[in-house]
DNA sequence: AATCAATAATTGATATATCAACTAATATTT
DNA sequence: AAATATTAGTTGATATATCAATTATTGATT
């Protein structure tokens, strides 16, 4: 059986697992509140006005059910409104609070810084060539 | 505020997912009921006899909770026999059970095939130097 | 218009992640 | 040897992931 450490897809996760890691820490040590999950759905309904929760679950890649829950406790720690759509019942109108813009453009500034760090000393070729490769990946996972 | 999509990490972080969710359904359609994190473990013990779960919680970048909480499943499951280490009480001496032996090599099987597959058309040449990146991505944030 | 199908979101159950607090056992220091 | 520090693991609280079942609403079919 080989080991387990030898494959490119455990360092794939260890690489995310300590990015991920890394950033959470740099945005509680600038004293914010909130998880880089939480605020990915901020930066979402920012970027896309009118997008709904089952297009917030295919940016984030998650479950319909986890957004529905994120969404809450965004509600509840007051930077979400939720409210019924005007023209589809069905939908929910999601709008960012005063504070929830505010959270969102400053864990950007450390989500950037962030982004930095961890890729320095490694050129923008080599960012372009492994981001076709892991498309690549993700697309033979599609099949 | 730039794109989220537009990033190496979200890119990364689509792969990572994509590629569990992938793994994780074949091993379900091959009858399997098992998770991935619940092979790994078993797999960490087959491949190191006397490991401890502070080692295991290292190889596979969880917490010492988590690994407490998957073992008690395994346990549950029958995969896995928990017993006081004999030279030092606060430890746990992990054993494989025969059917965790016989899952873990099993599940091993799909795992390999999964990789090929997510691996497909792309040359070890390619990898090795994905897997240089990674690690400098990961370097990068253990500063 | 009534029926059926599709869609958006929620809820329940269970597994996992993470942090902090804790217990028990062992190792180190004085 | 007693006091203290360290280590291995567990437990509680809360957030999240995932699947399946469900509700409410809208769209399509006849």
């Amino acid at each position: 059986m080989e080991k387990l450490n030898d494959t490119l897809l455990y360092t794939l996760d260890k690489c995310f697992r300590t990015y991920n890691q890394f950033s959470q820490r740099n945005v509680r040590k600038a004293g914010y509140d909130i998880t880089i999950d939480q605020w990915l759905i901020l930066k979402s309904v920012a970027e896309n006005p009118s997008i709904t929760q089952n297009d917030i679950s295919k940016i984030v890649f998650k479950d319909n059910a986890s957004i529905t829950r994120i969404i809450q406790l965004l509600v509840n720690a007051g930077y979400l409104n939720r409210a019924v759509h005007a023209l589809d019942r069905r939908r929910v109108n999601l709008t960012l609070t005063e504070s929830g813009k505010k959270i969102t453009i400053d864990v950007n500034e450390i989500a950037k810084q962030n982004r930095a760090a961890a890729l320095k000393n490694i050129d923008t070729e080599q960012v372009a060539q492994m981001k076709t490769l892991l498309q690549q990946i993700i697309s033979n996972c599609h099949v």
